[in-house]
DNA sequence: TCCTATATATTGATAGGCTATATAGTGAGT
DNA sequence: ACTCACTATATAGCCTATCAATATATAGGA
């Protein structure tokens, strides 16, 4: 990911790949591709972050991948989610939106005092 | 920042700091208490985490910090934004809302395929 | 032929946050 | 007097995720 320095992203990454998976089997660059498309390029996820981050979730069992000996001898790498993966995408999805709310807490402070 | 694993926090931790001091100078406990208070516990800065993000945004200019000789014999230091420091909050917390829609874009995608 | 895009993968560097630890003063409770 | 909890600052060392760079390989267009 690039997108200024570093930053923000951190944690998120897993999550994205998860939330991009949920709309059905992908192959790792269709992933980052994918990303890139839907946030119009705000977020675009580098080779060296997405397949370690794959490796990471399937060791988690959060998906599960096979080779798929593609129409023109170009291989690539199915990524499907798992039930586990999942119900994990939904655990991060709540974590994130609080966290969010709680940042939106401190950035945009409610009345008194302000 | 416990919570969970580790995750999001990456990167908006100077951002935090930044904010909370847009309300005037503190010193660095008075800081993480707030921003716990301020968002109700679902954050919380860890001194670990505090104090060396202290010291890197002083050593950006972004914040000017001074011995404060407390009444009971207690030292604290207090920390005051710059100009630089507002300057950067400003530009952080654009990044931040952009890449918050982004993300938010991949977690509600709009109607078609869906 | 060369360039671009597709497609996967690894290495090594960097950085930021965490745990644990250390120090030290204060005030309340026992 | 002793302990505990809270205030207050600070550092060392670990962990881990992301990134840049590099490598490999195929396909198609100029």
């Amino acid at each position: 990911m690039k997108r200024s320095r570093i930053e923000f992203v951190q944690g998120t990454l897993d999550m994205l790949i998860l939330r991009t998976l949920a709309h059905g089997p992908l192959h790792g660059y269709g992933i980052a591709q994918a990303i890139g498309r839907t946030t119009d390029s705000a977020i675009q996820v580098e080779a060296g972050s997405l397949y370690p981050a794959l490796q990471r979730l399937e060791l988690q069992g959060l998906l599960t991948a096979q080779w798929e000996a593609a129409k023109s001898g170009r291989r690539t790498r199915i990524y499907q989610l798992t039930p586990a993966g999942e119900k994990r995408l939904e655990a991060e999805v709540s974590r994130w939106e609080e966290f969010v709310d709680a940042v939106a807490l401190i950035l945009h402070p409610k009345p008194v005092t302000e």
